[in-house]
RNA sequence: GGGUGAUUAGCUCAGUGGUUUAGAGCAUUUGUUUUACAAGCAAAAGGUCACUAGUUCAAAUCUAGUAUCACCCA
């Protein structure tokens, strides 16, 4: 059979998906007489293509579900892409600023269309691509957060929680983009440190006589000051306080305001005291609420462009650096500015603008989230959490500090807020048409101003969504507890990034709690989050990775999937290209020792069981190792069950079992071998599922197998595998002296090795003296009574032979004996000291003793032995 | 500013208190094409395990501090 160099992925891996598509692998029914094993994958946004970072987490999801399935598992892995409200329409916005286009002046419906049109497209390319990777996911159940059901959910869940009394509207503090003139999200904000200057500015008392100096970074804020605040605790300023002067005048503005007093104050800032400006500071708000009563009216002193109003008397309609400028001159020219001190401070940036964001109070929907707390405190003990205890105390301290949720945001694109106003009436309804009936209902109307009707503009944050996922695609909210709800639910294991653990994590737990009073998944598995070459988390916002079709071009998928296993995945990593290059060679690897076994041919031996030592011992190999793995899996340690994986087929079956199967195969030996091969293709799958299936079918085809597709064969349990660890090491020895004769550096390839005879039991108990013929280049191992002085002696761990001195090449080796005994003199030294120390005697465990103490004797001996040797060349 | 984690070979990473010189892969150097695989095989070289202190008979491994980097929150 004629087989190319290396596996054609670009050709094969498309027949195979689909292969399995037909033959509905990947579906899953309610089915009572098989276990359920359902799956999420955490839906990417449709911001753009996937990336590296995607492809972990949906590679460990994939030998999730295909070893489960293997295990006899119904498994159901739901697939899905995520609207990201916020992500998507600055990508949007962007496009349409590069066309020339301002998205404020385009009509609701068309800014809908774009958005449509555009997420379409993505959804098609993320499918795709999740199709390429090898993801075995139920396409039938394929979900997007804004398709018809989730939106239902979504405003369902909205209004329970509203007629519980749960959601209010509020005004709080936003982050306001003034060149946007749009309010943003936390989660745009990128806080860069940048210089800065602190200023002093004199803050006189009512009578003049005292003054106070003031710190702050923003001197253009005065106009909005309602307060100066001191820590209570700080005494410095006692005096002035005291002194029946609890009011300052504001310079140049020449407002009275009172002093106050805060904790939050931090008294090492500055000098201590702060101008309260809540209409434009998150802290200086929250001063704010809790002194309520003794201030006045907060002051607004910005426009939407981010300009002064008209509160700013001269500096009305400037922008905030001229004025901050201008201020700074004035107050300095009248005396009231004492210094400016060069400071670095946070500074928040606009992620979409990369301007200065200014906080701006406004009015927004909030969630309260005290009542999740008790019933998710209670329940989510039975959660485990993978990689153990890492994460544990996380959750709790999120947990106990959980603040309202601020669900309203200023966007086109996400779920509308289902609130309704009419003639200064707020009614909640699913939609348009139940608002007209209740209006109808309340009014005894039979005809309504439908102009009249107004829909809140808000849309809804998008993890709002996403915290009912586990739940919503199972369809458990619109039709709670339908057949496949109750059959599937609660998602098996989750697998995310940890860096979402609050957004989404958190909140499908409090939420499914709280809501169903049940865990949402029994396990979690974090992945480490994959950086690029600057360190930097790899992210579709960044847009610093390449682009996944590339890799896939260039690698196949299964090279990527286990390119990225190479790294222990429960940290943090770089990626880099270069690291795929295992994956590929491995790759390479499996395709050639396919190659060999289906072109190697029968050949004519004499003897029949010429195979027997090596079967023995692969099966024991093979199936302790598969047990290992099996351990190792269950425990979801990913990345050393592949490590495994990797070991046993290229050292013992390529390294070794193959090399001998090269020499002395028959037909027998064949049967074995396609057997072993098989056994191996399966245990590969999960990791590598293209190749395997490929590599079978031809083995099927070629050999009339009757084997089943690797993707619906029997994953061995450990209950079946049996192996003997006497054995293992027995071979173990073995192959260590063959190695180890192997360094030697013989003149003629066929040379005979000599033992004496008394140590031959001792010898046959400690290794398998027949492969050692086989597989190295000794002719055969003699047993002798004397051994004379034109020998050369060598040893190996507690074996002594020895071989003829003209057979072997003498170069440096007298100088290496020389460095070793070097070497073993100063590691005996070390030990002596060890064993001379009365508290290590006294104090160190028994056992670690006597491994002292043999080891002592052993170098002894060693460097007798190599002492011998020394003076015998 | 608060929290979490990382720092081991030129690079990307394994290694959780004692296992006879801390391990892979890539890169480097040397040898090796009638050989399933040169994307192979065989070998060499390359490390005060970030730094400082402590706990311990014993520390890359545990604790604390410092430095650097990253992530999450504000």
């Amino acid at each position: 059979m004629n087989i190319k160099k290396n596996y054609n992925f670009k050709k094969n891996n498309k027949i195979i998906y689909n292969k399995w598509i037909k033959k509905k692998y990947f579906n899953s029914y309610y089915n009572k007489k098989k276990k359920s094993f359902y799956l999420l994958l955490p839906p990417p946004n449709i911001t753009g293509d996937l990336h590296i970072g995607h492809i972990l987490n949906y590679t460990i999801l994939d030998i999730l579900a295909r070893k489960y399935k293997m295990l006899g598992y119904n498994v159901c892995w739901i697939p899905g892409t995520d609207h990201a409200s916020i992500a998507t329409e600055i990508k949007i916005i962007k496009l349409l600023k590069n066309k020339g286009i301002n998205i404020n002046n385009l009509s609701k419906k068309k800014i809908y269309k774009i958005f449509l049109k555009w997420s379409n497209k993505y959804k098609k390319i993320i499918i795709s691509q999740l199709k390429n990777i090898g993801c075995s996911c139920d396409w039938n159940r394929e979900q997007f957060t804004m398709d018809k059901n989730n939106y239902k959910s979504v405003i369902n869940i909205f209004i329970k929680l509203y007629k519980k009394g749960m959601i209010y509207k509020k005004k709080k503090i936003v982050n306001w983009d003034i060149y946007a003139k749009t309010t943003i999200s936390d989660e745009e904000i990128i806080y860069k440190k940048k210089k800065n200057y602190l200023y002093y500015i004199k803050y006189f008392t009512e009578d003049k006589k005292n003054y106070l100096i003031i710190t702050t970074t923003r001197p253009e804020t005065i106009f909005g000051d309602i307060a100066v605040c001191i820590n209570p605790t700080d005494k410095r300023y006692i005096k002035i306080i005291n002194n029946n002067n609890k009011k300052l005048i504001i310079p140049i503005v020449n407002r009275l305001i009172p002093i106050i007093m805060d904790k939050s104050i931090d008294k090492e800032f500055g000098t201590g005291c702060v101008k309260i400006t809540p209409a434009h500071s998150y802290e200086d708000f929250n001063i704010y609420k809790k002194n309520k009563y003794k201030l006045k009216n907060i002051i607004n002193i910005f426009n939407k462009d981010g300009t002064l109003n008209k509160n700013c008397m001269f500096l009305k309609g400037k922008d905030i650096f001229y004025a901050r400028k201008k201020i700074c001159k004035i107050l300095n020219k009248l005396g009231f500015l004492i210094k400016k001190k060069k400071i670095f401070s946070n500074i928040a940036f606009s992620d979409r603008t990369n301007t200065i964001i200014e906080n701006r109070l406004s009015n927004q929907w909030f969630l309260k989230m005290n009542k999740f707390i008790k019933p998710t405190l209670k329940k989510i003990k039975n959660i485990k959490i993978y990689p153990i205890n890492k994460y544990n105390n996380l959750f709790l301290k999120w947990i106990n500090n959980i603040k309202d949720w601020n669900i309203s945001r200023q966007l086109n694109w996400g779920h509308k807020i289902p609130i309704f106003y009419y003639k200064k009436n707020k009614i909640v309804a699913n939609n348009f048409k139940k608002v007209i009936k209740i209006i109808k209902n309340k009014y005894k109307k039979k005809k309504i101003n439908l102009n009249l009707i107004k829909q809140d503009n808000n849309v809804l944050d998008t993890w709002f969504s996403s915290w009912i996922l586990p739940i919503s695609v199972l369809n458990g909210i619109n039709k709670p507890n339908n057949i496949d709800f109750n059959y599937f639910f609660p998602i098996n294991i989750l697998v995310t990034g940890h860096d979402i653990l609050f957004f989404w994590v958190l909140r499908m737990i409090m939420f499914s709690i709280f809501f169903i009073k049940k865990i949402p998944f029994k396990k979690i598995y974090f992945t480490g989050i994959v950086r690029d070459n600057f360190k930097k988390k790899i992210s579709k916002s960044l847009g610093n990775y390449k682009n996944l079709y590339f890799l896939l071009n260039k690698y196949g998928a299964d090279v990527l999937r286990i390119g990225i296993l190479n790294i222990n995945n429960e940290y943090d990593f770089i990626f880099d290209e270069k690291m795929l290059i295992k994956g590929r060679n491995f790759i390479n690897k499996i395709w050639n020792a396919f190659n060999l076994i289906i072109n190697n041919k029968v050949k004519k031996n004499k003897k029949k069981n010429n195979n027997k030592i090596i079967i023995k011992w692969f099966n024991n190999i093979l199936n302790y190792k598969i047990y290992k793995l099996n351990n190792y899996l269950n425990n979801y340690k990913f990345h050393k069950s592949y490590i495994l994986i990797y070991k046993l087929f290229k050292k013992n079956f390529c390294s070794i079992y193959l090399e001998y199967f090269k020499k002395k195969n028959n037909n027998n030996f064949k049967k074995k071998t396609l057997h072993y091969f098989y056994i191996l293709l399966k245990i590969l799958h999960p990791y590598i599922p293209f190749i395997t299936e490929y590599i079978n079918n031809i083995l099927n085809k070629k050999f009339k197998l009757n084997n089943k597709d690797i993707i619906i064969s029997k994953w061995p349990k450990n209950k079946k595998l049996k192996f003997n660890k006497k054995i293992i090491n027995k071979f173990n020895n073995t192959f260590l002296l063959i190695k180890y004769l192997k360094k030697i550096k013989f003149i003629k390839k066929k040379n005979n090795i000599y033992i004496k005879k008394k140590y031959k039991k001792k010898i046959k108990k400690i290794i398998y003296i027949k492969l050692i013929n086989e597989l190295s280049f000794i002719k055969k191992i003699k047993f002798k009574k004397k051994i004379k002085n034109n020998y050369i002696l060598f040893f190996y761990k507690k074996i002594k032979f020895f071989i003829l001195k003209k057979n072997i090449i003498i170069l440096n080796e007298k100088n290496n004996i020389y460095n070793k005994i070097l070497f073993y003199n100063k590691y005996l030294l070390k030990i002596k000291k060890k064993i001379k120390n009365k508290k290590f005697l006294l104090l160190a465990p028994k056992k670690i003793i006597k491994l002292e103490k043999k080891k002592k004797k052993d170098i002894k001996k060693k460097l007798l032995l190599l002492k011998k040797k020394y003076f015998n060349y």
